[in-house]
DNA sequence: TTCAACAAACTTTTT
DNA sequence: GTTTGTTGAA
């Protein structure tokens, strides 16, 4: 591995993998070779500074980047498996599994994920007897935990009423909400982080003994870290301060999980001495994307400057097509697709929201094209696994009422709301766990056999919680008749779900213990099967694109609205965030890229008119083409405009009657042009279609 | 208790 | 246009 590892990087990669000790901020644009250089920061650190594997830490924000760097990392050092390659997420769940009960965990505690906060957050509304809806409680809850604040403090931010609610009985709504979980053993999302933040805090020797792990610390995406985040990182790096911060401000698209960017603008302020890496050259996308990637981005206020060189040349121009309503876009999409043919997996369509996905799954599928998509529903959100997973974790833990509640009639023994009403009743008189008040419900109920039955049930199954994970799920499929529930409740697709099931149950072959296959389940979104994608077209949000690259990339619904997305239009924050959201799915593309857009789509069923998106305008024409192969090109949208003054003399420009020219000089909406052997021309920037070169 | 038919709410992005 | 929840009949 020697020299031979460094001498396959460029200079700046260089520079930023020998560094040793103390904190440094890797500015990594795009396409650079952020992994790489990480990757092989961590093994020179091995080989050639004496370093533990074991002494180092490399957090990143998914669990796909995770396996990418522990993959890259396999066989280019000895001992590179022990380093600790991990999700923040997943590195502080690790944590509190240890040393959980210092900070007051039950040793079998429960991660909720999306779901089951929901419903867990509609039973404290119904119990405090409140009609308001959950999701705007949900992200304010979220909010604050995201921050590492107490909900007061967020509750002086809102208004007098937020989602129909005083603010004190919001304030009743988060307390009980938070007593809820503790009582049931659960910990949501943001909880985990919380804990694992307070732990370090709080407990010194535990602090040590992490940090004893975590001597190096490298955190990708660092644009996209929240306030707990930083300040766990913050305080992991806080002895030796080897903390090793890799990212780009211009990507960070996660503030609406409070993600700040002024983590990594601030970077050097924050850790003084910091050396700053930069690395700014381009090795995925060809000239004629970075052209058009660097317009875009260089729009934004908050960035640290960086021009994105190109290290491909030339390249076929950014195309753009106007389609007349959503499904002609996704006709487009796939006739191209099927134009520039196989392989499909060198295809990505991106877009902002969810909901797009349809229309093109659709004409891809409508015309033989496989295709994938990635996010949307995850495997461990449908109904059918949920379910299964909600057995183990009441085996696990009986207090987890949210998952009692799911399965008590699932598949349906008899035991209905009324059931349900009388027992939680009985809870509440006596102060006892929901499962327990089951047990003792004989004397109250009218026909207590179904019950009787799921306890006893239950109760199997607690004794098998402890064994393998696979045999576990073998017994609970045996013992409710699970199979034959679904083909009667889901009479149309039940074989699918089946195979959902078949698929959860080769994956809990893979676990050491049911309860590390839970928190596998609970951190993942979706594990996909390898070899899935091949051949395969793939389709996801930009929020999902981060991180990849493709060799053709369609970036779809370039609207106003959309992208930027009207939620987002408020601030000049929400405006710049959409912009870098656009700048990582321009980018994403190596050799060719595509925008496209519709003239009116459907909202909710309503067609409504749009127009291109801003972004456009903002980037100018010279930079795309407009593409049709259905029609004549048209009058090339959106009109390109520069306000007066936008030249000042001295800019070279191009005309579509003149060709290329200098700018002589500019008054107001009058320019005057020097072209090359036409000579001196004066145009009127209002009707002239005068564009920089 | 269960199932079917209807109404309404929903969509920004996710570890 | 889709999913989720509510209502009423068997």
């Amino acid at each position: 591995m020697d020299e031979a590892l460094l001498s396959s990087l460029n200079e700046a990669q260089r520079q930023a993998v020998l560094h040793f000790q103390g904190p440094a901020l890797v500015v990594a644009g795009a396409g650079s070779g952020k992994t790489r250089t990480v990757v092989h920061r961590v093994a020179y650190l091995i080989a050639h500074r004496g370093v533990f594997p074991t002494e180092i830490l490399a957090v990143t924000f998914t669990n796909k980047a995770t396996e990418e760097m522990r993959e890259r990392l396999k066989g280019m050092v000895k001992g590179a498996g022990e380093v600790w390659v991990s999700t923040f997420h997943a590195a502080a769940l690790r944590i509190l599994r240890v040393y959980g009960e210092r900070v007051g965990l039950k040793p079998g505690f429960v991660v909720y994920d999306e779901d089951d906060q929901t419903a867990l957050l509609k039973e404290v509304l119904k119990e405090l007897g409140l009609s308001a809806k959950p999701g705007p409680i949900k992200s304010l809850l979220d909010r604050a935990k995201n921050r590492g604040e107490a909900p007061e403090a967020l509750l002086s931010e809102l208004p007098e009423y937020y989602a129909g609610l005083s603010r004190g009985r919001l304030l009743d709504v988060l307390r009980r909400y938070q007593e809820a979980l503790a009582a049931q053993g659960a910990l949501d999302f943001g909880d985990i982080l919380l804990y694992a933040l307070r732990l370090l805090e709080e407990d010194q020797e535990v602090l040590k003994r992490v940090r004893k792990r975590a001597r190096f610390i490298h955190v990708d995406e660092y644009q996209d870290t929240n306030p707990v985040q930083y300040r766990f990182t913050k305080l992991l790096a806080g002895g030796e301060a080897n903390l090793m911060a890799v990212g780009d401000p211009d990507q960070g698209i996660y503030s609406f999980r409070a993600a700040d960017i002024k983590n990594i603008l601030q970077f050097t302020e924050d850790f003084p001495g910091a050396r700053v890496y930069r690395l700014e050259e381009n090795y995925r996308s060809t000239e004629a994307i970075l052209r058009f990637a660097n317009a875009v981005i260089v729009r934004n206020a908050l960035r640290l400057e960086k021009t994105l060189r190109p290290v491909k040349g030339g390249g076929e121009p950014v195309r753009l097509f106007r389609a007349r309503d959503a499904r002609e876009e996704a006709r487009f999409v796939a006739e191209e697709i099927l134009r520039l043919g196989p392989p499909f997996d060198r295809f990505a369509v991106l877009y902002r929201t969810n909901a797009q996905s349809r229309l093109l799954e659709q004409a891809l599928a409508s015309r033989g094209v496989g295709a994938r998509v990635v996010g949307g529903v995850g495997f461990f959100e449908r109904a059918e696994v949920k379910d299964l997973l909600a057995y183990a974790r009441l085996a696990l833990n009986p207090l987890d009422s949210v998952s009692l509640k799911r399965i008590l009639n699932t598949p349906p023994r008899g035991i209905g709301p009324a059931t349900v009403e009388k027992v939680a009743r009985l809870a509440q008189e006596k102060g006892l766990p929901l499962f327990e008040a089951l047990k003792e419900a004989e004397g109250v109920l009218p026909r207590p056999e179904p019950v009787r039955h799921f306890v006893a049930l239950m109760e199997e199954l607690m004794d098998l919680a402890f064994g393998p994970a696979e045999a576990f799920f073998r017994h609970l499929l045996l013992a409710t008749d699970y199979p034959a529930y679904l083909k009667e409740a889901y009479p149309e697709d039940h074989e699918d779900r089946l195979e959902n099931v078949e698929e959860l149950l080769r994956a809990a072959k893979e676990a050491e213990s049911l309860m590390e296959f839970l928190d596998k389940v609970a951190l993942t979104a979706r594990a996909e099967e390898p070899g899935e994608a091949e051949g395969k077209v793939s389709l996801m949000t930009l929020h999902n694109a981060k991180g990849l690259e493709f060799p053709v990339v369609f970036l779809v619904g370039v609207e106003e609205g959309l992208l930027p997305h009207r939620n987002s239009l408020n601030t000049l924050e929400g405006l710049e965030e959409e912009r870098r959201l656009f700048y990582v799915g321009v980018t994403r593309a190596q050799e060719r890229l595509y925008l496209s857009y519709a003239e009116e789509r459907e909202v909710y069923g309503r067609t409504e008119a749009s127009r291109p998106s801003r972004f456009l305008e903002e980037v100018g024409e010279g930079l795309y083409q407009v593409y049709d192969p259905y029609r004549n090109p048209g009058p090339i949208p959106p009109p390109h405009r520069p306000k007066p003054g936008a030249y000042k003399g001295g800019e070279k420009v191009v005309h579509p009657r003149f060709g290329p020219g200098v700018v002589v000089a500019a008054a107001g909406d009058e320019v005057t042009v020097h072209f090359e052997g036409v000579g001196l021309k004066r145009l009127s920037l209002k009707y002239a279609d005068l564009r920089p070169a």
